[in-house]
DNA sequence: TATTGTTATACTCTATAACTATA
DNA sequence: TATAGTTATAGAGTATAACAATA
């Protein structure tokens, strides 16, 4: 291999860029970024109740970053902040109904982008791929 | 499909993420970032010398970073800047010698990364994976 | 007047570090 | 003293807009 174009690493860099951009332009509308859908999929997948430095360390991102876009969920009624009895410094995340119709939405959003981008493929390697993007996802310990 | 986090676009936008940082991380000893190789692949790609805008439309960034991108690459000895003598306020750029060493050891690491991340993947779904990838990158007119 | 490259500026994203409250 | 969350601050990255040179 001799040429990087040609990479895996780096077209998954540029094809992951151009995904993040459009996906983060479908859901503009609802008033949502990939991060925040994110978030909100991490409270619908986590067994337990999340608290926010549960999360952070899931998402892989910075404790101060969470509470922005639990903020941001908050005032739209997609998240509720708990404080733990048992421990008042805690706060854990629920997903509310309002936020699981927006994630629903936004799920719908990224199936009609899959649609799109994988139209010229055929049925077999685009199912192919999701599962082969899924394994390299838990093989890289991201959330799946 | 009711789950985000399985969506090709969701984690084509995961992955290419921590594609790019890891990426990122292996030529940081060259003094160079993902974009800079993007550029001087693009420059090793075009048929025709290049000018600035015309590399700005292609790689889908804006002229100034072009300039910033150029500028850095010329401090490393990567890139030469030649005034075309028809229309002396177009710059053409081309990639050196050293320039083109430098893309052969990002090659390389990319190369690396690519086996690092496919360790666990038959061969063959190895290969098509960069098939199939390289099928959407073509259908989303990005540069292969 | 239009276009190429450049510079100046501003904005978005995110991390680091300081702070508050609880333990 | 240590920890969860929050707030304040700063840096990277990149786009937009103003500008200079050339056409």
């Amino acid at each position: 291999m001799n040429d990087v174009k040609q990479t895996i690493a780096f077209r998954l860099g540029t094809l992951g860029a151009l995904m993040q951009d459009r996906f983060a332009a479908r859901i503009e509308a609802y008033d949502l970024k990939p991060k925040h859908v994110g978030l909100m999929a991490a409270l619908r997948g986590g067994a337990t109740a999340a608290s926010q430095q549960d999360l952070a360390a899931r998402l892989g991102v910075a404790p101060s970053l969470v509470v922005a876009l639990a903020d941001h969920l908050e005032r739209l009624g997609a998240v509720e902040r708990v404080r733990d009895p048992d421990d008042r410094r805690r706060q854990t995340l629920t997903l509310t109904e309002r936020g699981a119709a927006l994630l629903h939405d936004c799920a719908a959003a990224a199936a009609e982008l899959d649609d799109e981008i994988t139209a010229s493929l055929p049925e077999s390697e685009r199912l192919a791929l999701r599962d082969t993007l899924g394994r390299l996802a838990a093989g890289a310990g991201l959330p799946h």
